[in-house]
DNA sequence: GACAGATTATCGGATGTCCGATATCAGGGG
DNA sequence: CCCCTGATATCGGACATCCGATAATCTGTC
């Protein structure tokens, strides 16, 4: 009964995060704890991963730090897209309300 | 058991649209079709139009046509200041995927 | 007024998304 | 080796989000 909280987004950011560097799921907890004003806890991030891994789309190194597989990239680029189509006037919103 | 679907985001959407032209129901449900490639059916625009309405956020005049309340906007402000926090590389991630 | 088509609205329920509690594991001192 | 701390992982369940089916309402046309 919330609405508008903005929730569905986990693994969205988690691929782009990933993307730019590997990281293990407490640093990915910290930084989207920064972003978002609120960490998600253990039991958010690491299904999250487990899903995310289990489609293929990351791999994981023996020092338990993640990384995108190539499909990962082809699908997180399939997201960037839709997110653009989608927030297609980014740059007028964030005009909007003065960053 | 989906992951990165990226839902939650209609009211936020809703009150963008609205912030920046009044319109009916149908034609927000339009509208949204054209951007996320899916326009929502009625049993999910109306409610959460209903939704909005009952928090103070949009008012309806005589024809039907939404628009936002002083308090909608500020509230749609502090939600752009926490989409921008949470996307604070917006610009990275559109020339990431060529648009 | 009577009808047809579009719009508006409601409800129950299916699914997605996330968290709290808890357990396990790995590494570093003592 | 044992404890301590932080990271990793799992599970059940709470809540959010959305849709399908259906009904009610409106608008224009005849």
């Amino acid at each position: 009964m919330a609405l508008c909280e903005m929730r569905g987004f986990l693994s969205f950011l988690v691929m782009w995060l990933l993307s730019r560097q590997q990281m293990t799921g407490a640093e990915l907890a910290r930084e989207l704890g920064k972003r978002k004003g609120h960490q998600p806890s253990p039991g958010t991030i690491y299904p999250a991963l487990k899903e995310l891994r289990a489609k293929g789309l990351l791999s994981m190194d023996k020092r338990k730090r993640y990384a995108l597989t190539p499909k990962g990239k082809k699908e997180l680029n399939a997201h960037l897209r839709h997110f653009f189509a989608t927030f297609c006037d980014v740059e007028e919103m964030r005009s909007c309300c003065g960053k």
